[in-house]
DNA sequence: TCTGGGGTCCTAGGACCC
DNA sequence: TCTGGGGTCCTAGGACCC
């Protein structure tokens, strides 16, 4: 059930991945560990996680292996896991629960607590403590009025720490910032404010709401205002989250170069895509192919079904239309991905009201 | 430096219908 | 003959986040 709390805490585990991976292998802790691909620095690949120390050395989330492994040599690579971080996800999320709280999970490593108290920096403590409890983890916590402000004041509380941010010193805090440090500004949204004369959240706050709709549109316009002054919902949802869509992407070592290669890999990312989509239990409606030319321009291609479908034939079919369709031979192929798109349990009835940018802020 | 993989949502334009 | 306005569906593309 979703209701609105006084206080909404947003809990984020400290660099999760590397922090998980150094559990299962003691003997790194205080080490420089970039988790990424498979682990090979010479691959096409990126970093997933890096634990602070690596990060000490320039190493970040989404930088080429190549580089990370550049500008900390002596670093540990180890590759993605994704089922262990899952298993450990599930049991912060147990953790947290355990105190009797409603949890609404965003990722692996975060998820929004209600706070239904007077006292949130108590129950944020109250958190920590379970949590690594629980499982060894560390992590922060911020405490805001707002699901925005929530999520915005734990970057303020990292490492191993608790930061409250409300109405009362939104603008202190982050009145002198560049937009670009909302969640949900991104250096994208950044630039096109500058061109408007926005610069930091302060001027944002103050913006004229129609020029952010002649700019942004009906939608986005009136929401990046909110954001300046860190408006929005305070209500947490603990309903489990349902899928739109599974999808399969890979990015070849070697680029593929031959149509028959293009398709025999489009098949296998279908099938692949379809077994996440088989645990979901409903219909495809529509599939998604992407295609990234060496060296790197990329192409998405959509197309709805006949008809929504659970058989894995048709929407083998339309991909590999799709591919016909579209695909430029004699270039070649960096990376293919295929996506499927699920009805959901209650098409039909598609009136659900949504909040901008992925639908959970 | 050379750029992963898995997601979500918004906007806009064209087709088509009334 | 030249012309309207509104609504919906589909697709492409963009942006953002972890």
């Amino acid at each position: 059930m979703a209701r609105s709390y006084p206080y909404v805490l947003h809990v984020d585990l400290d660099q999760f991945i590397a922090a998980v991976e150094v559990l299962r292998h003691p003997e790194l802790a205080g080490r420089e560990v970039v988790v990424g691909g498979r682990g090979d620095p010479t691959e096409r690949a990126v970093v997933s996680t890096a634990s602070y120390e690596a990060r000490e050395h320039g190493v970040r989330s989404g930088m080429p292996l190549r580089v990370a492994a550049r500008k900390a040599p002596d670093a540990v690579f180890l590759p993605v896991d994704a089922p262990h971080y899952l298993e450990a996800s599930e049991r912060v999320v147990a953790a947290v629960r355990g105190l009797d709280l409603v949890v609404e999970v965003l990722g692996w490593d975060e998820m929004f607590v209600g706070g239904d108290t007077q006292d949130p920096e108590g129950l944020a403590h109250r958190i920590r403590a379970a949590v690594l409890d629980a499982t060894r983890l560390h992590c922060s916590v911020g405490v805001g009025d707002t699901r925005v402000r929530a999520k915005i004041a734990t970057d303020f509380g990292k490492p191993r720490g608790v930061f409250r941010l409300t109405a009362e010193n939104w603008r202190e805090v982050m009145g002198a910032r560049p937009t670009s440090a909302l969640w949900g500004v991104g250096s994208r949204v950044a630039g096109r404010l500058d061109a408007l004369g926005i610069r930091t959240v302060d001027e944002l706050a103050g913006a004229d709401e129609a020029d952010l709709v002649t700019e942004f549109g009906p939608r986005m316009g009136p929401w990046y205002a909110s954001l300046g002054r860190g408006e929005g919902s305070a209500e947490v949802d603990d309903a489990p989250w349902v899928a739109r869509s599974h999808s399969r992407e890979t990015t070849y070592q070697e680029n593929l170069t031959t149509p028959e290669q293009v398709r025999d890999a489009v098949r296998v990312l279908t099938a692949q895509a379809l077994e996440d989509v088989a645990r979901e239990g409903r219909p495809v409606q529509r599939v998604g192919l992407k295609i990234r030319y060496a060296p790197f321009f990329t192409v998405n291609r959509s197309r709805k079904l006949p008809a929504a479908t659970s058989d894995a034939a048709p929407v083998h079919e339309t991909v590999q239309a799709l591919l016909a369709d579209h695909l430029e031979e004699g270039r070649e192929v960096r990376l293919l991905g295929v996506r499927a798109e699920m009805t959901m349990p209650d098409d039909g009835a598609d009136d659900i009201e949504r909040t901008p940018v992925r639908g959970r802020v």
